[in-house]
Formats: structure tokens, C-alpha cells, sequence
DNA sequence: GCGCAAATTTTCGTGTAAGCAATTTTGCGC
DNA sequence: GCGCAAAATTGCTTACACGAAAATTTGCGC
């Protein structure tokens, strides 16, 4: 049971995919402020409660329009990569991909993002999903053995993620040694922030049997 | 203004700390699902919305009284290396020596944490308060250049303590593989989760100026 | 001590997340 | 098609998180 292309699944997804899209309209229609749980459920045409069956908060639907199916296709770009490229330059390539924004019409929905801190930290949390999926893609880069060091490369790399994107949503804040650092374009702030993995992610792959 | 030793921030922590004690011996008294937030506040002698104002989920108060202080603890044990201890290994020494658990009184309160997956979930998520003075530790010892090095490593080093949590604290799934991975000790899980990011931190000391 | 400004706590109100049980829908073997 | 078991949706209810503004407490210069 639990087929994966059953009718079930897919009207689940199309569910979903409804209540994300309606969420997003209105809140770019509205103002995110302005808009109630009843209303996104309203317009997916389904009971609030289903609603709640499917988004743990009303921010987690309104940025899911973005972020949506990010996590898989990270994972899968990675495995993707041809097997003499290394996994440093395969994670690499893949985030970079699979992060830098097609840009017009998410335009308006990152702006309205950036614009509202709840947002902004669902935006930065949705980040996290990307961790189990990436795990196994790395493990079966590494041979599958030490799923330990797979799961904690993956974790990592989507701390590293966040750390760019932290930097890249919220306006730069006063350090307190004075100095402000710009913060850059998201490729360069994703590059720089991965870098120091580099090390680890050779590491790992250079000790596999 | 806002001194440390103020009159009025040594009453905040004394707040704080009487709602997170008096949340975590009602919950060993009658069970964290029967214990109200009404009742914490009560017990602590503030009003409700009090008690929202110092933590954020009933969950996150009662946890408190396991992991209090231990973010700035482990920044304070990293920062009190001698110079001449490699990064890495004061990152895991520091790790392990707050990590391992003194057990007495503990005990029972970990033990009510594992059986409560909504407790578990907020003993796990209470590992990433290490992240920001871990940055600043660690930024320290890097020499202050390239901020954006230390905050990533010191995400990394959060994200593979919470992996070994997680791996601690969750009753073992049988994996797809058929094989289940038998939990080791904390201090072992600790150690090889931490391990493949070794690389990273000597890296990131290596090329300090 | 006095009094003012800032910070903290409280009251009040609103919107929301989630458990539970009943109901409807779906999948599948016959 | 038929019917049954699993799964999803729904209504109902409860407890909760959090914004705003009023009230209280604290810090500090005088």
C-alpha cells in the first residue's frame, strides 16, 4: 500500500499544492498579516482543518510556494553528478543550481519574504528539509558505509545554506567591532559559506574504501 | 544601561530560572501532558503571559532545566583552551566535557524527555542555542578574520551534536537496510559524529595568517 | 529621598495549532 | 459493480502563542 503515483498521493499533492499557491496569492494580494487561515483554506477549498493536516503554520505555507520540492531535487542533482566529479564540487554545483532563483515570479514573493521576519525565518527554516534527503544522496556517493559521516556532511551543508541565506534575507546589523560586511549576491554568500566544508566533504570521500 | 549585575537582570534569571525548575517538577510529577501553562505560572508566582515572555513552548521551559547555561558553557570551554591546543580538539574536548552528563538528578528527567516525542523534539532543537557564542569562540581563536568561517563551522559543530543527540535520545528505528545501528554512548556518539568535520576546523586553523 | 525614563510585568483580546471522534473518500480484491 | 479496510477530511473543543496597551517596577541622576 501507500503506492507512490496512486490517485491518493497525487491528490494529496495537488492538495497541498493548492493550499501553498492560495497562501501565497493572498499574502502577496493582502499582506501576509492579512490573511487568515480560513481564508487560504477558503480559496483551496477545504476545511481549515485539513489545512492545518497539511502546514503547522500559516508562515510554512506562504513560503512553501517557494521552497517546494527544493529538497528533493537538491538531493537528486547531487546524485546526478558524474561519478569522477568530486562530492565537495557535486554538493556544491547542485546547491548552487538549485538555489540561485529563477527570479521572476518568486521576485515579489522574496521581496514580501525578506520584508516580514516571520517569514523570513520559515524561509531560513525550510531549509533544514534538505537534510535527510541530501544524507542519502551523499551516502551513496561515500559507498553507503559510515552513514554517520553521510548524515553529518548533510547536516552541515544545510547549516552552511542557512548561514548564506541568513545573510542574504535579513539587512545587515551593526557588529559590534563596527563594521558592517555588505552582504553579497547569494551565489557568492552560498560559495563562501560552503568553502570551509571543502576540507571535510574531501575528506570523507578520500577515505572511502 | 543593562548592566549584567543589575538588580534587575539577576531578577530576570531568577524568573527564568523559576519557571523552568517549577516546569520541570510538575512534569515529573504528573507527566509533561497534564501540566498546564497556567500551572507553571502559577507555581513560579507570574502570570501567563509571563511565562510566555522567557520561553516559547511549554516544551522549550521544561527542557530548559536540562540544557540552562549550556550554550555559553561550551563558547567559555572552547575560549579556555591553552593557545597552543589544536581547534579541533578543543571544539571536541569542550563538546564532550559539557555534553556528558553529570546523571544524578538528570536522570529521571532524561528518561520522562525520551519517552515524550514532543520533548524530545525540543531537547534536540535546544542544541542550536550553541551555535551563536560557539561563532563567537571559535571567531576568537581563528583571530577575528573571516567571520563567516567561524559561523559556519560553528553550525556544523551544532548540526553533528544534534545528529548524535538524535541518535541518543530516538528508540532505534529499523533502518530499510534491515540492519539497526545500536545507539552507543553519548560521549561515543559525540566523538564519531564529530569526527568527519575535523578536517574543516584544522583547515580553517591552518590557513590563519 | 525625588522623580523621570526605561524596562518589565500584567491584562485583554485575537488567531491558531492540535487531539479526538465521526464521517467521507479511496484503493483494491473479489 | 460490491464491499471492506485503510486513509483522509471534517467539526468540535481545548490550550496556547503573541500583539498591543496599561500598569508596575527598576535604575539613576539630582
Amino acid at each position: 500500500m501507500a503506492r507512490s503515483d496512486g490517485l491518493r498521493e497525487r491528490k494529496k499533492q495537488a492538495t497541498r499544492q493548492a493550499l501553498r499557491e492560495a497562501a501565497l496569492r493572498l499574502a502577496l494580494e493582502r499582506g501576509p498579516e492579512n490573511v487568515r487561515v480560513d481564508d487560504i483554506a477558503d480559496a483551496a477549498g477545504v476545511s481549515p482543518r485539513t489545512y492545518n493536516n497539511y502546514f503547522s503554520s500559516r508562515e510554512q505555507a506562504i513560503v512553501a510556494a517557494i521552497t517546494a520540492e527544493r529538497e528533493s531535487r537538491v538531493a537528486a542533482a547531487v546524485a546526478a553528478r558524474p561519478a569522477d566529479v568530486s562530492l565537495a564540487d557535486a554538493v556544491l554545483d547542485a546547491v548552487l543550481e538549485e538555489y540561485t532563483e529563477p527570479g521572476d515570479d518568486a521576485r515579489d514573493a522574496l521581496l514580501m519574504i525578506t520584508r516580514h521576519p516571520p517569514l523570513r525565518d520559515a524561509f531560513v527554516d525550510a531549509t533544514s528539509a534538505i537534510e535527510r534527503p541530501l544524507a542519502d544522496a551523499i551516502a551513496g556517493r561515500l559507498g553507503d558505509t559510515d552513514h554517520t559521516t553521510a548524515h553529518v556532511l548533510a547536516a552541515s551543508v544545510a547549516a552552511a545554506v542557512r548561514v548564506a541565506l541568513e545573510r542574504w534575507v535579513r539587512p545587515e546589523r551593526p557588529s559590534p567591532s563596527g563594521l558592517v560586511v555588505p552582504s553579497g549576491s547569494l551565489p557568492e554568500l552560498l560559495r563562501s559559506a560552503l568553502a570551509p566544508l571543502r576540507p571535510a566533504l574531501d575528506a570523507a570521500e578520500n577515505r572511502r574504501p
